[in-house]
DNA sequence: GTTTCATGGAACTTTTATTGTTACATATAG
DNA sequence: CTATATGTAACAATAAAAGTTCCATGAAAC
């Protein structure tokens, strides 16, 4: 494993597609860019896919782009399409019927957890796809070919 | 795998304490009702009597206590303490340097995460030891022998 | 229509992190 | 001295995540 996580490639992804709204850029390009598998890529985009945040198309000259302008694309959006969480979950082992207290943890846990969800919801929200792409291209990002 | 994680197994095994403060727990009493190994008792401890929670005596009849009252613990104490993080991180690989946009997504998602990760810890702090037992006595919890 | 190049998706392997286990040294009460 | 506890290191087992291989399918270019 390369300590990558989905999201951190699903946004790389999304900033090179913003970058080259004319371009539809193939799994195995953005594979090499994001030094992964094409696979790989697929298997994220096809999750935003779903979520009306890209679209691919198939043959020669096919590939994925942006389905919305990146203005209207929040971290919350990409966040929420992936299915994960960023919260670790403290679960107990579900066969664990011993002891009532670990039911007691975790219920106070899993409210704490509900309630930090949301608030990080929240924060994602304000963070726009734009914004991340300004701060890419700020930095000075090489175009690719 | 059991899908436990080291703050449940903490918190749990501190109620515990708590609930029994005559007593000088055992780590492997405490492993039986946790449902795991002494050895994980005693590195999950470990880390928290560095923090000045619990104290650990040896010998016959020793074992583990509060150090503190449990008024005086909150859950940020036990948090900090493991080391751990709640959030999961999103950081690419390191040896990237193709793209520069993998450097700003980085940037971007981590001082978003120390935001997050601030905000969780206020949390966290409101949150004390005492109130978690409160919490599993009030549901009527079996006392260990 | 056929060729080419792309996604779609299943099945499998590899890698990483965590947890569990064994073994043994050390300390302490009785 | 002995029994019983922690402290720690080294190793094994397990589960999650990512990477890989393979082939079916669809769409564009010729």
């Amino acid at each position: 494993m390369k300590r990558s996580s989905r999201l951190s490639i699903a946004l790389h992804a999304l900033v090179h597609l913003h970058a080259q709204p004319d371009k539809q850029l193939s799994s195995a390009a953005l594979a090499t860019c994001l030094m992964t598998n094409p696979v790989v890529v697929r298997r994220i985009l096809g999750e935003l896919r779903e979520a009306d945040i890209v679209e691919a198309s198939k043959g020669p000259n096919g590939g994925w782009t942006l389905s919305r302008p990146a203005t209207e694309i929040t971290l919350r959006d990409v966040y929420a399409a992936l299915g994960e969480r960023m919260l670790l979950r403290t679960e107990s082992d579900p066969g664990d019927t011993t002891c009532a207290i670990v039911r007691s943890v975790d219920r106070v846990m899993h409210d704490f957890l509900n309630d930090a969800e949301a608030l990080l919801a929240a924060r994602l929200q304000r963070v726009r796809l734009s914004d991340l792409a300004t701060e890419a291209l700020h930095a000075g990002f090489p175009r690719l070919d």
